[in-house]
DNA sequence: TTTAATTTTTAAGCGTGCTTAAATCTATGG
DNA sequence: CCATAGATTTAAGCACGCTTAAAAATTAAA
């Protein structure tokens, strides 16, 4: 069994897994915000207790265990974002760091029951796919960041990344939510910045910013 | 601000006052279930952080500060509770180890907001007054335990302590629930014990577990 | 390919919260 | 009032999860 920190290991890991579905231990650092010398050190106990794959100086991939356990994490914070959102009307901005310690304080019986007093909803509310209790995800239609459409496309948004510190907030302030319908109406070469319609407001965002809305081309 | 280990430290302490409402040591010692050594450490932090009045060899007493904040922890978890037995239909005997774990993971907002879903119930699932988010416990009639009714005396029960382990468990397995109604058959001189009726069944229960029951007297 | 930059690991240290064992204090009863 | 039993504290030690600084390995660039 695992622990609140080694849990937080597992779940930066398995978000942010490369094409290879490995990570470095510099990029895990970075995300946890700790130092590369701790990432080492948890990282030999997470191999230790069958979680992850690690040698030294080498990038680490997930066991079957492991994986198994992050997900299982995932299912736990969604649900939770779901329950505070939907059921107790807690704010976009704030669900995610109150999940964030609540998934680290449930059994599963309890979350099964979250889930079907729910009523098994398949996507949280940041867009993101609920693993079912095997670790089952459903397969989502390919999902776009709006830096990879086109001037003049018109979206729609159905998913942003709850794990960026204060993302949500920022997007929420300029009115973007999920469902909402958005235009591409320029691309700056200079940044790479992109200018949005948002209902009749015209809103510059950095690429950066932009790479973590998805959407998806709709008709006009 | 305090974590885990200082608030389970807050509420045993609460949970636990003699009638001049100290404690001593050792038995907070037992309550926790870790060594005497231990306590002392824990005290001298709770007492640097303003939590707790401590001098060596003496009993502990809350500080004001204290007070509320153990006041807020039965508040966490008294309305967990009614949420994972009421809304999630989780069994009496499970809920209190799962609310343990949830009350250290929930700002005051989503407890509030928690309190506003549930109708703001004034008890939680094992009798106990559910405080205010001003820490406001409303008075309850007096609450005795069985072991002070007499013989023939006609009870229902209206509150279990929930903080002793296996006891709801074993109490549950017997048949009594809140609002049942017991006859209290014989009092045994040689142990203390007692024998109840419950339903139609005779059962012999010790005098620890019955000090561990409350009920009212009914008229029969 | 050799050097330089970057990444990763090792080493030492720190606060937390526990342990056991020994020392010390307090309370009780003879 | 004093001995002793019991409660409490001190001391040393340990696992955890972090830090910074230094050493070592890897990678990238000239």
């Amino acid at each position: 069994m695992s622990n609140i920190s080694q849990e937080d290991y597992l779940t930066a890991i398995y978000r942010n897994l490369d094409e290879a579905g490995e990570i470095k231990p510099n990029i895990l650092a970075s995300k946890l915000d700790i130092s590369n010398a701790a990432v080492t050190d948890m990282l030999r106990k997470l191999s230790r207790d069958g979680f992850v794959d690690y040698q030294k100086y080498k990038s680490v991939r997930l066991t079957n265990e492991g994986e198994l356990y992050a997900k299982n994490m995932l299912r736990r914070h969604r649900l939770w974002e779901v329950f505070l959102n939907q059921t107790l009307g807690m704010p976009w901005d704030k669900i995610h760091d109150e999940a964030e310690k609540l998934e680290h304080s449930s059994s599963d019986e309890l979350i099964n029951r979250l889930e079907k007093f729910l009523k098994y909803p398949s996507i949280d509310p940041h867009g993101y796919p609920i693993p079912d209790k095997n670790g089952k995800i459903k397969k989502t239609k390919s999902v776009k960041a709006i830096t990879e459409f086109n001037i003049n496309d018109h979206l729609i948004v159905i998913r942003v990344n709850d794990d960026v510190k204060n993302l949500i907030s920022y997007i929420t302030k300029i009115g973007i939510t999920l469902g909402k319908k958005i235009l591409i109406k320029d691309k700056l070469e200079y940044d790479s910045s992109i200018i949005l319609m948002i209902g009749n407001k015209e809103i510059n965002i950095s690429y950066k910013i932009a790479s973590n809305i998805f959407a998806e081309k709709i008709k006009r």
